[in-house]
DNA sequence: TCATATAGTTGACTTTGACAACTAAATGGT
DNA sequence: ACCATTTAGTTGTCAAAGTCAACTATATGA
């Protein structure tokens, strides 16, 4: 996909940018007695209780010569000790000593100190939040996944916003619908919010790293026999995809539907939305009939499945 | 206000996760025949024109001792020039030679492709999007107020929801508002979406750095008088606030009320916000009437305020 | 006018970082 | 079982970066 230059111009100016708030933290670790690669070596061996020095190196990205000098010298202060070699008798596994331990725990409060004054002292709640999520998200997209555990969990205030926001954006980009399907699913989380608690209905938020990963609900069928329930809004966020969210969902769905009495779940989707019917199907939905309509701005195929519990 | 100890964690998690990008970005500038921090400086001066040394090291937070080891070196290596000291004959201008100009577009383009190839090039269309637009977020919640240009603009696609989301949360947290608002703003903006072009209304959305500062809109009052208008949903967000935005949105659709024929402009606010009340007043409206009414979980006092135009 | 601040220079020194050569131990394919 | 290859760690050497202080020349402001 051809990269686009203003956005390289503003992660440059990112780079710049947080270059200089990262040395603006790193400056408050200087009156400490110990140099700023060798608290980098102390906090990181002591979040992770013990290590060798080469994957410690690693991490922080420096010459293994640099570090055995760096590992003596700590040594020499007291700081750190080896163990005893087992296992693999090239590898000497270190750990922190107890004032190793005091010193991590000082370095640390200082560190955290000057992250909280420099960095979120200035704002208010939402900037907080703001900062926070923006810096999740960044992480997200830039690291490889990792396996935290996928929460699914009711709405919290503003996710429904996000979730319009988010699918609205993701549409017109992906499949190039134009703005009457944000405006449609404004109206249909609103109908969802508003629907009364019975016949049951639920929404669930997947979450996952403390990010909105995807999201669906369950509300009872309109027009249609008492005992139907319709499936609504499965969405996964692109950048957490191929994870097995959207089959959690659905089986999530599908679990609460027959747990409340429904005798059959339905649902709407387009037959452009290839990876979201692979779901269906496996969830054991089956499609009972397609209509050809113009909507979003796009021609499309309606399709209309089924699953009887 | 209490900082919070998992913000704190996510900070620096953030910063030791980009010190690692950063330092990766960096590593691919070492095939250059000029070390990091020559780079550096000639990326500084080249950007700027022309400028002294000690600001450049001022910018690059660099001792100036050895900034001026460094000026010597590339002006032997005939990058940069001294400019005649004209004015203070303390500082020294510095400008980069023709061949300067060279070196400088070749690192240019090299930093360019590293952070094209490092940090877009994996993502989708929708990734790089939410990198940039995150990057935009943490620079503007972090720096000082720069001094951009207001554009007002109608919406784009998504950014409806991006408002419910916004306002959702933001009333929550400052007004401890629930859910139903987020719920009735999600309506409200979607009436907005499918009411018709006739009577004139529009929606304005205040960009500020490629962010959404603030919106408004303009719809023709339902149940009153032909010729009324309504202004909704006066937003400012808070890392934009005391800048204006929110008076100039309010202008703007007085402006367009009265230019598109309308004899008179109402709105329904209410008391405890405090800094949209100065706003309309001081745009000359004038409160009709105040009404108690318990909504979005709270105890409220409505007040409807109007304006002849 | 005189104390003070600023731009730039220079010297002395420490720390960091890069690279290569080396030992000892582990690994993996034949 | 053997041997080439890889890995963890050490040591030597050197260049680059960063720190600190002293110094000159000029500018600024009470």
């Amino acid at each position: 996909m051809p990269i686009n230059a203003a956005d390289i111009a503003q992660i440059r100016a990112f780079n710049r940018f947080y270059t200089k708030v990262i040395g603006l933290l790193e400056d408050g670790m200087h009156n400490s007695p110990y140099t700023l690669t060798e608290a980098r070596i102390i906090y990181e061996l002591g979040r992770r209780g013990r290590a060798t020095a080469s994957s410690i190196a690693e991490t922080l990205d420096m010459d293994r010569g640099q570090m055995s000098r760096l590992v003596l010298r700590l040594i020499d202060q007291g700081v750190l000790a080896t163990l005893p070699r087992i296992g693999d008798r090239r590898a000497a596994p270190m750990a922190l000593t107890p004032h190793g331990d005091k010193v991590f725990a000082h370095l640390n409060a200082m560190s955290d100190a000057a992250a909280a004054d420099a960095l979120l002292e200035p704002l208010d709640e939402f900037g907080r939040r703001d900062l926070v999520s923006a810096m999740r998200r960044i992480e997200t997209l830039l690291s490889e996944p990792d396996d935290e555990p996928l929460v699914l969990r009711p709405h919290r205030i503003g996710e429904l916003g996000w979730l319009i926001h988010r699918q609205g954006l993701l549409y017109h980009l992906e499949q190039g619908w134009n703005g009457e399907f944000e405006t449609l699913i404004a109206r249909i989380y609103a109908d969802f919010e508003t629907a009364p608690a019975n016949p049951p209905k639920s929404l669930w938020i997947a979450e996952l790293g403390g990010e909105v990963a995807g999201s669906i609900f369950i509300i009872p069928a309109a027009d249609e026999a008492p005992g139907t329930a319709q499936l609504r809004m499965l969405y996964v966020d692109p950048a957490f995809r191929g994870r097995g969210i959207g089959k959690r969902l659905v089986d999530e769905a599908v679990r609460f539907s027959r747990a409340s009495g429904y005798s059959k779940v339905i649902l709407w989707t387009q037959d452009c939305l290839v990876s979201a019917r692979r779901i269906y199907q496996a969830a054991g939905f089956t499609l009972e009939r397609e209509e050809r309509h113009q909507s979003f701005g796009a021609d499309l195929n309606g399709q209309y499945w089924a699953l009887t519990l």
